[in-house]
DNA sequence: TCGCTCGCTACGGTTTGTGTAGCGGCAAAG
DNA sequence: CTTTGCCGCTACACAAACCGTAGCGAGCGA
């Protein structure tokens, strides 16, 4: 699977979660992100860019077509997650 | 967003893929994955353990309910995957 | 020209992951 | 009772990834 590779380093979800309802510029993610380094976010963005998943208009970053199927697909994991983080933090302690 | 703390670590997303469909043993998850390191799969397995999303049974690693409703998440995001990497593939080209 | 922001790069230090070896435990075989 | 073999897991030195900071060239308004 190849998704699973790129989604598997590290920040590439974070950066696509933070595109998922707005353009940003490159400094804008980078604060979004809690200050990642510009040399793994540009990586980063290079890659996204290359699969077609995030494209650089002069309004900044904002994901493609591509991209914002995958960030509904984000979107509903972070749905499940809201429930899931309840119930596993009232069973854990 | 805690989930994407855990599934933004490297071999995360791997580890709970290749567990999608079946139990495998410690060792069993190491070849899946290609030969990750064991300090780094028994962290992973730690952290997902103490998540509440894999249990460790006598038949070796398993999804735990929580653990398989995100499969089942990560089981539809491949589903889309398939179809964009088929559309990007003679795009690129 | 000056100042400001843009996307992006260079570089040294720290964190994270790799690869290999091995531990203790347990169950089957001899 | 020892040997063989697999289990989950750990130790440790080496390499890769990431961080933090500084700075580049380009564009743009004053």
């Amino acid at each position: 699977m190849v998704l699973l590779d790129v989604l598997g380093k590290r920040w590439t979800l974070r950066i696509l979660w933070e595109l998922r309802s707005a353009s940003l510029t490159f400094r804008a993610i980078q604060e979004a992100c809690g200050g990642i380094s510009p040399t793994v976010l540009n990586d980063r963005l290079k890659t996204l860019r290359v699969y077609g998943l995030v494209e650089l208009t002069n309004a900044g970053y904002r994901l493609t077509e591509a991209g914002q199927e995958l960030g509904a697909r984000l979107k509903d994991l972070d749905h499940w997650a809201a429930g899931w983080a309840e119930a596993q933090g009232s069973e854990q302690e």
